[in-house]
DNA sequence: AGACCTCCATACGCAACCGTATGGAGACCC
DNA sequence: GGGTCTCCATACGGTTGCGTATGGAGGTCT
């Protein structure tokens, strides 16, 4: 009742289910709670996606986009030396905000489910090979790179999961003190 | 048939849970199907256990003694500079096996319950504040030590979080490299 | 106005668990 | 060899969620 009567698309469902699997997870994110959260019935559901798990395949598709390549265009499009870049991305990457949980969350998932974690793993790949050309770009041998790309990456999904279960981000001084080490200054 | 006909006590069912929860995450500790796997029925846990989360309850009290006193009291233990317990500790934590699912499991899980939110947090204190005496002892100063604790810490998160989606573990020569960055070696 | 198409409501069957109630098998005690 | 205590089996009711079936309201086309 006098909820907003405007008619859902599949869209309308995704963006639904981000906060919920932000908030409470892969089994947070059920058909039924989520319609009761939109204003209508499962019956909705059901005409746009297949099944459950149609909706949580379009969940990843949106999260790979928007997370990766969205990031990493981001950061190519301004121009810069390879460490300028290095300190735009990690400055970009350490303030998500709700990007956080949601990334928690799917790495969660991906503990119980193979699907998932070809994702992540790709994912992965993709983006600590972005911190390992940059870090090529500054000057460093390929094997230190490569090792200290992995560190980065690895600190940063610690601070994704640290900042997703309640604390505080980790601030721009140790960011700073870890690109100092990392580039040797 | 022919199972183990013992008689079981609580001890026997937080055994059982562990190996369940790092494969399947918290959603999969369920007792019927638990019941299952140890070739009784549920009578048995509910004369053991008031209820699921008292058994949940009692999990987490063993991973907390496990994870965290255990390692800090084995590297207590051996005699040696500040340095070459850091070592040894990165050495320890770094070849958990299993214990970096259930790690992972357990930090999901804290995602959506408060009070696992505050165990982890105190555990998560321990483990930084034990990093950082160390570091300390070093020579760093405090507030650089409290900094690269926290790197460590956060990519020891990410280790856990990477090795238990089925990546390969890190290998000694990263944990070097990390250790000498820390350590401005 | 009538045929159609899109989106959603309603109603149903089914499965998985939770927690409770109750009784029974086996040890042990005397 | 009858109490008693411990541990477990069986049976039940209740909840939550999945997926399906079917019909209906409202717009569109002609």
């Amino acid at each position: 009742m006098a909820a907003g009567s405007e008619r859902l698309g599949p869209e309308a469902w995704v963006a639904a289910a981000f906060p919920v699997l932000a908030k409470g997870g892969l089994e947070a994110v059920r058909v039924e709670p989520l319609a009761e959260r939109l204003g209508v019935t499962k019956g909705s559901f059901y005409w746009h996606f297949k099944d459950r798990r149609a909706l949580l395949d379009a969940v990843l598709d949106a999260w790979e986009e928007r997370a990766t390549s969205a990031i990493i265009a981001r950061v190519d499009s301004k121009p810069g030396t390879p460490k300028e870049r290095l300190a735009v991305l990690m400055s970009l990457t350490t303030s998500v905000g709700e990007g956080a949980s949601v990334e928690h969350a799917i790495r969660a998932w991906g503990a119980t489910d193979a699907g998932v974690r070809r994702r992540l793993t790709k994912v992965d790949e993709t983006r600590q090979a972005y911190v390992r050309d940059l870090l090529v770009g500054a000057g460093l041998t390929p094997a230190r790179a490569t090792a200290r790309a992995r560190i980065l990456y690895l600190a940063l999904i610690g601070e994704f999961t640290w900042v997703s279960l309640g604390g505080e981000a980790s601030g721009p001084a140790l960011w700073k003190e870890l690109y100092g080490l990392l580039t040797d200054e």
